[in-house]
DNA sequence: CTGAAAGCGCTTACAG
DNA sequence: CTGAAAGCGCTTACAG
């Protein structure tokens, strides 16, 4: 009887039942550590909930994303979103999905009563400030991401407002959250003339392009510049030289946010949008150091 | 009447279709920056083509492995898998399932009408013997993946029937496919009195472990021992050295891939299965020279 | 050409 | 307590 094995249809248990039992992870860059640990975290937690993860790659296009979360409706009981931008459009697609959206690392305008996994991204970048400051530095530069984006901005504020408070005018440049964003804002920033004897890099894929535009100009680190970058790396203590960063938890970031989500879907929970922040820590390796003493 | 949007129930055409227009996507370790670009080349071309992606990670486990195939079964018109061991169970678990699979990076034993996707383990292991041969090194080390898995079993032949070739008998070391794995096997291998002037590692996240178990022991590279990974790194041209690789598409491997299952689900097309074998590419960068004269 | 009915494979509420 | 029927929301084949 048993070995029969029969397999009830589970397309016909969804219909009847109204649920897919299946959760949508929309991320902008699934090649990007972070995101893959985001991911593991995320799905690891979902199907130990009986959930299976509808996995969508934005590319960190905002186009993209309105068609993937187009095509996602109907499938997903619920949404864990990490928004290529940070736009009042996607909300609106949101809305339209009808399901209850847990947002990941980045927020939405007016997020309302959805909930938001965080990290504190202005500790970081205030701890990195005064890292850089306490060792001297005074002209200090920013490789920084799309202000549109929650990391973008958050980061970019704080790190500026730390270094104002020391009466020290942060140099910034502006690229996307790739290794080519990296590299392209870090030639612009070493083509000056006054090029900073200091630079935080706002993600992990900007440092790499960071560090490969100072190794193609031969700058050398931290000698003529010092570099830290935001989350740390497989590598990070293997380069030359280690590399200062600041790290945070980020498989437990996608365990968290499917947390939140579950909570949703079964207690049927409403109530406001909660947020959630997790902690920054500053590792302080080889890649940061006094300015060279030319004054 | 059109701006009233309604919604039909995808459910409700899947059940009526027999159709889910989702691909399953079970991937050993989604950290593993080669799984994740497979993930992104998967992902691109099934969106593309209007399915979704359902994604498990297997933590490289065969027992997670079982019940996600088991927790997948009618959610999937077809399924991409890098089987974590390289054993019969598996293929019961996909004929449990009755939807075309394609193997990616990994093979099974007998896969029947089952698509393939491969590298060409053998000619890159080959590759980098003979670059290490040719250096003049004599006393070579294998930091071997699990060779109950294809890459593991194929770069390990490769590489010791290639150094036999040349009346040189490689010292092996096993471990998982992981940072650890890479690092316990280095530490046995590195305590020996007679440790090897040159060492593979068997894959990306062991070479990281391998650099970490040198770097703790103090062992310089190129210096006192030549060291290449099998696949590339982001960070690999910026570690110190610059490090020796064996290289190969990621992305398209996923995208190929996916493809093939495609094609299989619209051409109804049954006939035997085929395997692809991308090709490798070793990379020479400053990790590999001749070894330290001592004879 | 249009519209009502049957059926996909379950679950659930109800009649016997 | 058991078993037949209704219904989830579509699509498709058929009657009018």
């Amino acid at each position: 009887m048993d070995e029969l094995e029969f397999r009830p249809s589970e397309v016909a248990r969804w219909l009847k039942s109204g649920k897919t039992l299946a959760l949508g992870l929309v991320v902008p860059d699934v090649t990007n550590p972070f995101f893959a640990a985001v991911v593991k975290g995320a799905e690891s937690v979902a199907n130990g909930a009986g959930y299976s993860v509808v996995l969508c790659n934005t590319d960190e296009s905002p186009d993209r994303e309105h068609d993937v979360l187009a095509n996602i409706h109907g499938r997903v009981d619920g949404l864990l979103l990490a928004p290529a931008r940070d736009d009042a459009e996607t909300v609106e697609s949101l809305d339209a999905l009808g399901v209850p959206v847990v947002l990941v690392d980045r927020t939405l305008p007016d997020p309302g009563s959805t909930d938001s996994v965080l990290i504190d991204n202005a500790g970081g970048a205030a701890a990195a400030a005064r890292h850089l400051l306490d060792l001297g530095h005074r002209r200090i530069a920013l490789i920084s991401g799309p202000l549109d984006t929650t990391p973008g901005a958050e980061r970019h504020d704080s790190f500026v407002a730390t270094c104002a408070e020391a009466d020290v005018n942060v140099t910034v440049e502006h690229g996307e959250f790739r290794v080519q964003g990296g590299y392209q804002a870090a030639m612009r920033l070493f083509g000056r003339a006054d090029a900073p004897t200091a630079v935080l890099a706002a993600n992990n894929l900007m440092t790499v392009g960071l560090l490969r535009a100072l190794h193609d100009l031969g700058v050398r680190v931290p000698d003529v510049v010092s570099v830290i970058g935001f989350d740390d790396h497989l590598l990070a203590d293997l380069i030359d030289p280690p590399l200062t960063v600041i790290d945070r938890a980020t498989e437990t970031q996608g365990a968290v946010a499917t947390r939140m989500l579950l909570a949703r879907l079964s207690e049927a929970a409403s109530g406001a949008g909660r947020t959630v922040r997790l902690e920054t820590n500053l590792i302080v390796r080889s890649s940061t150091g006094p300015p060279r003493g030319e004054s």
